[in-house]
Formats: structure tokens, C-alpha cells, sequence
DNA sequence: GCGTGATGTTGAA
DNA sequence: TCAACCTCACGCC
């Protein structure tokens, strides 16, 4: 149930355990049989996400001889793509993998370690063009180096619907889920409702900037975390083991609770099919 | 043990 | 707008 800095912080493990290694894959599930059989026995290069996308790109012994020097992602024959959707989880480990348990889609073995994949709503092998033509797809994603938050800016000016759904939309800002949506808007007093076209470009680049901030923070920590030191239990004296949910939040899954800074009670609503949390105190325009 | 819901996306109606 | 997909943890018997 992952939002972009979690895939990020798996693409990061996953290249830590297999990085220019020989990798045995395959699919005990059957799934993926197909496709394991095309990158078995290949040079797994690396993993990279993008959004909530990830790829792991291999080498064939074609490439392997051409390029021995180069050993970059762009090198690759072809890509395994990854979308974990809600359910999708992978269990990375040292040694060899244990008996299997569960349905297992896809298996990678390395020299040190093994990874297995559960739940994906997309594993597939994958060439450049169709790489490319995802990644044409999805907008600029903060986590990533190479974003232009122009191209989500120009989205966002243009558009009429709330920027409660624009941050949702992956074509407007790759990675952002529904804690970081709702989280974002509270810490800039935005309210969910205020259309893409009303957001000022100040809006918009503090949105940005903190995005920025808090994703690559999750992605090191492998968890979501935005409360402000200030606001964090300890400093207003909360009980620090209430409301969590891995890490602190404001208003996610707070429903019916107090909002720790204005004490109104935080709203639930549905907004396109998943659950949006605000607080009509702090967030009213 | 059973039912529910979850950090998501797609494609048909 | 809605159902379908896929798995697992958690709350409530």
C-alpha cells in the first residue's frame, strides 16, 4: 500500500541487494513465468522508480560483452515494471529464500540475498519504447532529481478541479498518495476544495518544496512522518503513542478527532473513490 | 475464525 | 461512477 517514497526506498534496497549481479528469477507463482524466463540467468543493473512505477532493468550477454565498461541503466535489454497497486508488497532478505509461503509472482536470487513479490497489479518484461511511453505518461515526481515542477505547475494553473484530486493525479505529480495529499494540504492551510487555476504560483511552489522535503524524508525513512518538530507530541505534550500510523500525522485517518493545533474536529469524505481527510478549521480556503 | 479495509489503477458502463 | 483486481493485517467474535 505504497506511495512513491516507498518505492523509491525498495528500488534503493533492491539495487543494494542485486546491483551488477547475475540473478536466478522466477515466477513460483506462474504469473510471471513468461517473463522471468526472458531476464533468468541476466544482469540485473539496477531498480529506479519514478512516481510509483518501478523498473528494474537487465542486461543480456549481448549487452554484457558490448558494454562491460558501461554499467548504467540505460545499457539494459529489457525492464521488469512493477506496480505494486494497494496490495503489492515485496519481502527482501539475506540468504536464500524460505520455503515458500503465499503466492509469490515473481523471485529474484542473488549472490547474497533474495527478494520476493506479492499482490502487484503490474509485473511485466518490458523494452525501451514501452518504457518510454510510460514514462510519458506520469508527471514529474519531487522525489526524483530530474523533476521540472513546471510541467505539474502548468496542470495546475489550467485546471478547475480541486487540488485535492490534481495531487492525486499521477500525471500531475507522480508518487503522491492519499497521506501525502491530505498531510501537504494541512501544513500549507490549503483547503482540499480550492481549484488547481485559484493556487497561486507561492502556493503551488511551497506545495512543491515541501513535497520535496517530505517524500525524500520518507524515503530514507521508509515511513511517512509530517508533523512539525513543534507540533510533535512530546512538544505539545500528547500522548506520543495515539494517532499513529507509522509515522505522525495531522489529519490522515484522524477522522472525528481533534486537530492538534485549532481543536476542530477533522472531516472524512469521499472525494473519487478514496477517502479524504481535512480540518475545516485550519484548511478554510 | 471471519469480515473488513488499505498508502492504487484500469477499463467498462 | 463503479466494479474488478490482488494480498495481508487487524479488529471482533
Amino acid at each position: 500500500m505504497p506511495e512513491g517514497n516507498v518505492i523509491h526506498h525498495q528500488a534503493r534496497r533492491l539495487t543494494r541487494a542485486f546491483g551488477q549481479q547475475v540473478v536466478e528469477v522466477d515466477s513460483p507463482q506462474g504469473r510471471f513465468a513468461t517473463g522471468a524466463s526472458v531476464v533468468n540467468g541476466q544482469r540485473f543493473v539496477d531498480a529506479q522508480a519514478f512516481g510509483k512505477h518501478l523498473f528494474i532493468a537487465f542486461a543480456g550477454p549481448a549487452v554484457a560483452e558490448q558494454h562491460a565498461a558501461k554499467r548504467r541503466s540505460g545499457d539494459a535489454d529489457n525492464w521488469v515494471h512493477v506496480h505494486l497497486g494497494l496490495f503489492g508488497k515485496w519481502r527482501i532478505g539475506k540468504g536464500l529464500p524460505p520455503a515458500e509461503r503465499g503466492l509469490i509472482r515473481m523471485r529474484v536470487i542473488g549472490e547474497t540475498h533474495y527478494a520476493e513479490l506479492r499482490g502487484p497489479t503490474a509485473c511485466e518484461v518490458i523494452n525501451f519504447a514501452e518504457r518510454d511511453a510510460l514514462l510519458a505518461r506520469i508527471g514529474p515526481d519531487p522525489i526524483r532529481r530530474d523533476a521540472d515542477p513546471q510541467r505539474a505547475w502548468q496542470r495546475v494553473q489550467r485546471s478547475k478541479a480541486p487540488i485535492a484530486s490534481l495531487l492525486m493525479d499521477q500525471r500531475v505529480f507522480a508518487g503522491v498518495g492519499n497521506i501525502y495529499r491530505a498531510e501537504v494540504l494541512f501544513r500549507h492551510n490549503i483547503s482540499p476544495f480550492r481549484p488547481g487555476c485559484e493556487l497561486t504560483w507561492a502556493d503551488f511552489a511551497a506545495i512543491w518544496a515541501d513535497l520535496v522535503d517530505l517524500m525524500r524524508q520518507g524515503t530514507k525513512r521508509g515511513r511517512i512522518d509530517t508533523v512539525r518538530t513543534e507540533h510533535r507530541p512530546e512538544a505539545m505534550g500528547r500522548d506520543p503513542r495515539q494517532d499513529r500510523h507509522g509515522g505522525e500525522v495531522y489529519v490522515y485517518r484522524r477522522a472525528q478527532r481533534e486537530c492538534f493545533l485549532c481543536g476542530e474536529e477533522i472531516q472524512l469524505m469521499d472525494l473519487q473513490g478514496r477517502k479524504l481527510y481535512w480540518c475545516p478549521g485550519c484548511q478554510v480556503a
